[in-house]
DNA sequence: GTCTATAAGAGGATAGAC
DNA sequence: GTCTATCCTCTTATAGAC
């Protein structure tokens, strides 16, 4: 039981995350969507950063679970895996299901790197990822002249690139489209290639 | 006498947007930075979102200065200038004086659209950027593949790329450096070239 | 664990004197 | 136009009954 009310609260603070961010996002919006009263969510969660960080444990596990699926591939190549995992990313923020976070909030920071398990899940992804990387480098399928740091954090920003919402709010394109779109401006580049 | 001021004002709000974004920013801190009180402040501006649209007007004005800076190049391809202005962008972002909003806040939606100055400086921007487009295009120095629209607003994200950041963050690498190898994912992509 | 009611405080905006 | 002092709403968080 406390297991799925939990979940529940999660859901709800996952999507008003992605609707509408941190910042804009209240406690008590919260409480009303998951249909409780507020007193009964703090029973739950210590605080607004707590609910934030829960959300974010939860989509670090899906992401995860997508990178597990991606090894099971065997026949896939490295850079195959990492597009893979990008779309993923990209169609999981055009569902509406990417929580975003301000970088810059001192007492949301505080609170999630005093999370061991978003801690850890964080550097297990980015561990992950980073292998790909390496060998997709290796394999001569992606650049040699960026550093591995730097493909991974453009990687990991496109669960927040703006473009996606920019080209949904037109209303003129599909979901598939927009995602295609996007991706190879990410890994093809905006320059012709010969 | 009030030029000033009220340019000063813009100037605080500048920093403090880039600094820690709208939400964060509050209108007492705007004014301790000033150093006026903050019923001063409401003289000049009509509220905290007529702030933000004021700063955004001031950013956009030095926007269309580069890209007309970069129209004197009667040398320069469509190609060479829209990197010149991509690059600016980045590095006014990475110097810490690039105002970042939030794209889901209604009622500063509603004065931005509101303000003339705002809207006009927008689409002139983007017309100016629009032509450079269609020309690299057709130059065939930019991809054929993606619709102009589509380009646009992938060099308009760069102004609140978190990779900048990021990679600032870790303090191991010059401005100079971010700078270029953030401008290399955005036109060249992460894909490796023949 | 759930509720109602409320504390505590931050922050946007304004009144009114000078 | 600048100030001090204040209003008022919104929001996080908690008290205490059941």
């Amino acid at each position: 039981m406390l297991r799925v009310r939990e979940d529940a609260i999660v859901s709800s603070v996952n999507r008003l995350l992605a609707e509408k961010g941190f910042d804009a996002m209240t406690v008590d919006e919260v409480a009303a969507d998951v249909g409780i009263a507020k007193a009964s969510l703090y029973k739950h969660f210590a605080s607004k950063e707590a609910l934030a960080a829960a959300a974010m444990v939860r989509v670090l596990e899906r992401a995860l679970q997508t990178i597990e699926s991606q090894s099971a591939h065997a026949e896939a190549s490295a850079f195959e895996r990492l597009r893979a995992v990008t779309r993923w990313t990209l169609e999981v923020q055009l569902a509406g299901e990417m929580p975003s976070l301000p970088s810059q909030n001192s007492s949301l920071r505080t609170t999630l790197i005093a999370d061991k398990v978003y801690v850890d899940l964080v550097m297990e992804v980015s561990e992950r990822i980073g292998e790909w990387i390496v060998q997709a480098q290796a394999d001569g399928a992606i650049t040699p002249k960026l550093p591995p740091e730097v493909i991974l954090y453009t990687l990991f920003a496109r669960a927040c690139d703006p473009v996606l919402g920019f080209l949904k709010a037109t209303g003129q394109h599909s979901d598939e489209q927009i995602v295609d779109w996007v991706l190879s401006t990410c890994l093809d580049g905006l320059a012709a290639r010969p």
